[in-house]
DNA sequence: CTTCATATATAGAATAACTGCATATGTAGA
DNA sequence: TCTACATATGCAGTTATTCTATATATGAAG
């Protein structure tokens, strides 16, 4: 009956992603990884969510991708963002803290 | 091609509506109205978004419904909430707060 | 030799918001 | 009068995204 909500709002995991890989190319476990640091235990992006995310991501040319070896030495896919990607860093932020804003608003509304 | 995104974040209607019926009853279209004044225009629900989710949440028992004569003179149906509905209402307040601080914790870190 | 952390990936289900349409009434203006 | 607009509710079908569950594989630790 009581079916769990679902951890993310629909439409911020990839504002998260481009945030999160702004610094720098990181493989998708690392990404889910760093969005659970920096959010302190908060968002944890299951794999079912992150993957398809990359993909859609890349598809778009957002991001791109190369396999490299990680600090373990094992090989894993490394994403980062392209000029467009950048771009919609900037835009998917600027969205975040307008609607944030406006919520804002109508709860004190 | 370019499907515009949805102007608003999934999961988030419902604290909006819960929020505008706080202060009394209130029908459909005059929700629609608050919002979009408390939001300073930014928040347009639109009305097959509005009406589903009256019904879902009149379903989960969470609203109640009546037909009344609205301020005009013409029938309209009032919604209000339930003594349900009052700590779901407390509950996604917590939830968004929770929500918006950790994407914030991400944004800056 | 078994288990755990690392690492990627897909299939299918669930949910919720959107566009577009249908319907109806009262009021204001041409 | 007729036309348009604001008020008011509602559904059907589409789209998008997140979730659970599952599969695979390797290196390190015990």
């Amino acid at each position: 009956m009581d079916s769990k909500k679902p951890e993310l709002l629909q439409g911020t995991l990839d504002l998260l992603i481009l945030k999160t890989l702004a610094p720098g190319p990181l493989h998708g476990y690392g990404i889910a990884q760093r969005i659970l640091l920096t959010s302190r235990g908060t968002l944890d992006v299951q794999q079912g969510s992150l993957y398809p995310a990359l993909h859609r991501l890349e598809r778009k040319q957002i991001v791109e991708s190369e396999w490299r070896e990680s600090e373990n030495g094992r090989m894993a896919k490394f994403y980062s963002l392209t000029r467009t990607g950048r771009k919609q860093l900037a835009a998917e932020l600027e969205q975040w803290q307008r609607y944030a804003q406006a919520i804002g608003w109508v709860l004190e509304g």
